[in-house]
DNA sequence: AATCGTCGGATTGTTGAACAATCGGAGAAA
DNA sequence: TTTCTCCGATTGTTCAACAATCCGACGATT
C-alpha cells in the first residue's frame, strides 16, 4: 500500500481515506446514532444507558455498544460510574464556568488570526443563516446557525484539533440546553453581536472583533449561569 | 445514594470519587501501561499493535485491549486502520503547526488571566525544577520539567477541560520527539524564557508574559519545523 | 419508628471462543 | 516486469458464560 500511495500520490490517498470513513464501523455507527439521540434532546442528561437494552435495540453485542460508550466518554457526553452504568453528562455549575474558558480561549485565539476569504465567508454565511432563521420564526434553525457561526470562527484557524476540540465542547452545550428550555429569543439577541463581529472580521479589524467576541461570551455565560446555575 | 450523598455533604462524595478513581478497570490499566510505554519511547511512531499480543504480554482479553485502544485512539496517541490495526501516531509536517496552534490558543488564554498565587508558585516550583536538572546535566529531567513548566501556565485557568487537552496535546508531542533525538542541548535554551516568562507573570505584568510566551511558542515551533519537517 | 444488616435480582466487567470480512504478501501466470 | 490469484494472519463482531458489584427490598434490632 505504501508503495502505490507513493506512486500514484497524495490524491488516491486521500480518496481512500474518505472510503474509509464512508464505511464506519458498527461501534462507530452505534455511537453516532447515540450523539444523534443526546443532540436532539431524546436523551436527556442524568439517564441511564443499559448496556443490554442499547444492545437489543440496535440489533448489536454488548461488547460493541461498549466500544462505543468508550468514545462517548472520551467526548465527555456520557459519564461512566463503575459497576453502575454509564449516564448522560449533566453539566453542573462550575462546567458551565470551564466550558465557556475552553470557548474564550479557543475562539479568542482563532478571530485574531484572520483567516483565509473562503473561511472568513463561511462566517458571514453562519451570520445570514441566523438571519434567515430569524425571520422564518425558526427558534431551532436560529440555535443551529449560532453553533456554525462559532465552529466558522474556530475553523479560521484551519487547525484540524481545534476543530474537533471545539465540536466537541459545542456538543456538550446542546447537552446542557435540553436540560432546561430556553425561552424562545435566547438567541435572538445575539444576532446583532454575530453580525457586528463578522464585520469587523470582514474588515480586517481583528482586535475589535476579537473584544467584541471576548464581551459576547462573558456575557453568554453570565446568561447561562442566570438560567441554570444556582 | 443521592439522599445519603445530600446528607453527609461533599466531603464524603468526594471521597467516593477518589475511592472510584483508585480501582481502575482493566481497561484503563491496560491503557495507561500503553501510555506509559508510548511515553518512554518503547513503542516508537508508526509501530504497530497487534491486539493478540498485546492481549497475551499483559493477560487480559482481546476485547480488553479493544477498549483500551478506543481510549487511545480518542486521545489520538494511536491510529486506528479499518481491518488492518492499530499503530502509533506518528506526527506530520502539518501535525507541528497544528499542535502550535492549539498550544497558543490555551496557553496564551490561560496566562492572561494570571491564576492565584498558589497556581503561580506552581509555575515557579516548575523553573526551578528545570534549573535543577540543568544543574545535574539531567537531559530528560530537563525536557519533563519543561512539559511541566507548559502545564502549569494551563492549569493557571483552573480549567478541568484545559487540563486535559493540555496534557492530551503534551503526551502527543512526548510522542513526537521519540521519532528524531533531539540534541542535548535543546531545551538549555529555553530555560532563560521560562524564568522570563514566570517572572512577568509573579509581578503581575500579564500582557508581557502572554507576549513572551507566544513568542517563545512561535520559535519553539520553528525549530521543531526544522528538525523533523520536511 | 428509625436504623441497621442481609439477601436476591439485575447489571456491569471481563473472559474465551467462534466466525466472517478484510488485508498483505507470496507465488503463479501473462 | 506486471498482473492475477490464492493463502495466512489479523481484525471486526457476536455470543455465552461467569465473577464482582450495586441497588433496593425485606426483615431484625434497638
Amino acid at each position: 500500500m505504501t508503495t502505490s500511495e507513493a506512486a500514484a500520490g497524495p490524491a488516491l490517498a486521500a480518496a481512500a481515506a474518505r472510503l474509509r470513513v464512508a464505511v464506519p464501523s458498527v461501534a462507530d455507527r452505534v455511537a453516532a446514532e447515540l450523539r444523534l439521540q443526546l443532540a436532539e434532546g431524546l436523551l436527556l442528561p442524568g439517564a441511564r444507558l443499559t448496556e443490554s437494552t442499547i444492545a437489543e435495540d440496535l440489533g448489536v453485542s454488548r461488547n460493541t455498544v461498549r466500544e462505543a460508550f468508550a468514545e462517548l466518554a472520551a467526548e465527555r457526553l456520557v459519564v461512566r460510574h463503575p459497576n453502575r452504568g454509564v449516564f448522560v453528562a449533566s453539566l453542573e455549575a462550575g462546567d458551565i464556568h470551564d466550558v465557556y474558558t475552553v470557548r474564550r480561549a479557543i475562539e479568542v485565539s482563532a478571530i485574531s488570526g484572520g483567516g483565509s476569504p473562503e473561511r472568513v465567508a463561511a462566517v458571514r454565511a453562519a451570520v445570514e443563516e441566523g438571519k434567515a432563521a430569524a425571520a422564518a420564526n425558526d427558534e431551532e434553525g436560529l440555535g443551529n446557525a449560532n453553533q456554525h457561526f462559532h465552529g466558522a470562527i474556530v475553523a479560521l484557524a484551519g487547525s484540524r484539533r481545534l476543530d474537533t476540540i471545539m465540536s466537541q465542547v459545542l456538543a456538550e452545550m446542546r447537552l446542557f440546553f435540553h436540560k432546561a428550555t430556553v425561552d424562545a429569543h435566547f438567541y435572538r439577541g445575539y444576532l446583532p453581536d454575530n453580525e457586528e463581529i463578522c464585520s469587523a472580521l470582514e474588515a480586517g479589524d481583528l482586535d475589535r472583533a476579537g473584544e467584541l467576541l471576548l464581551a459576547y461570551l462573558n456575557r453568554s455565560e453570565e446568561r447561562q449561569a442566570a438560567v441554570h446555575g444556582e
